[in-house]
DNA sequence: TGATTGACCAACT
DNA sequence: CAGTTGGCCAATC
C-alpha cells in the first residue's frame, strides 16, 4: 500500500526540508525537528526517513545524520554501505560510519517549512 | 483500543 | 564515564 503524505502531514514538512539540503551537506534530525518547531520530535523525523522510501519524492535521506554525524540509518538503505557511498560521493569524509568534520558540514535548517 | 516500536536526544543514575 | 530512562508523536501489532 502505497503511503500518500498529506499537506498537512508533519511528514512533508520534514521531506520539504531535507529536500532543501545542499549538496555536500548534511544535517542532524534534532536540528530538523527543533527547526519545525515543539510539535516535531527528532523520532518524527526517523520516522519520516523511513516512509521516505514509500514517498513518491526523492528525499536525500543520507544527508540527514544524527547529531554525533552517525550514519545510524545507513541500515535502512538498500545497501548498508550505500549511504557512506553517497555521502563520499558528495566529497565528504566517512569513517567509522561517521562524518569527519561534521560539524563543517553541517547545515542549518532555515525553517523554511514554516515561513 | 491498548501496547509496542521507531533512521533520536537529553537528562539522570 | 557508561548504561538506563523519559519524552516526543505516529504507525504497526
Amino acid at each position: 500500500m502505497d503511503y500518500i503524505p498529506k499537506n498537512d502531514s508533519f511528514f512533508d514538512l520534514v521531506y520539504d526540508l531535507v529536500k532543501q539540503i545542499p549538496y555536500g551537506r548534511v544535517t542532524s534530525y534534532g536540528a530538523i525537528a527543533a527547526c519545525l518547531g515543539a510539535k516535531s520530535s527528532a523520532r518524527m523525523v526517523g520516522w519520516a526517513m523511513n516512509n521516505s522510501h514509500h514517498a513518491s519524492k526523492q528525499i536525500p535521506a543520507h544527508r540527514v545524520v544524527n547529531r554525533n554525524g552517525q550514519l545510524t540509518g545507513k541500515a535502512h538503505f538498500g545497501h548498508p554501505d550505500l549511504m557512506q557511498s553517497l555521502l563520499e560521493n558528495e566529497g565528504l569524509i566517512i569513517e567509522n560510519d561517521t562524518i569527519i568534520d561534521f560539524k563543517k558540514h553541517f547545515w542549518d535548517p532555515a525553517c523554511l517549512a514554516d515561513q
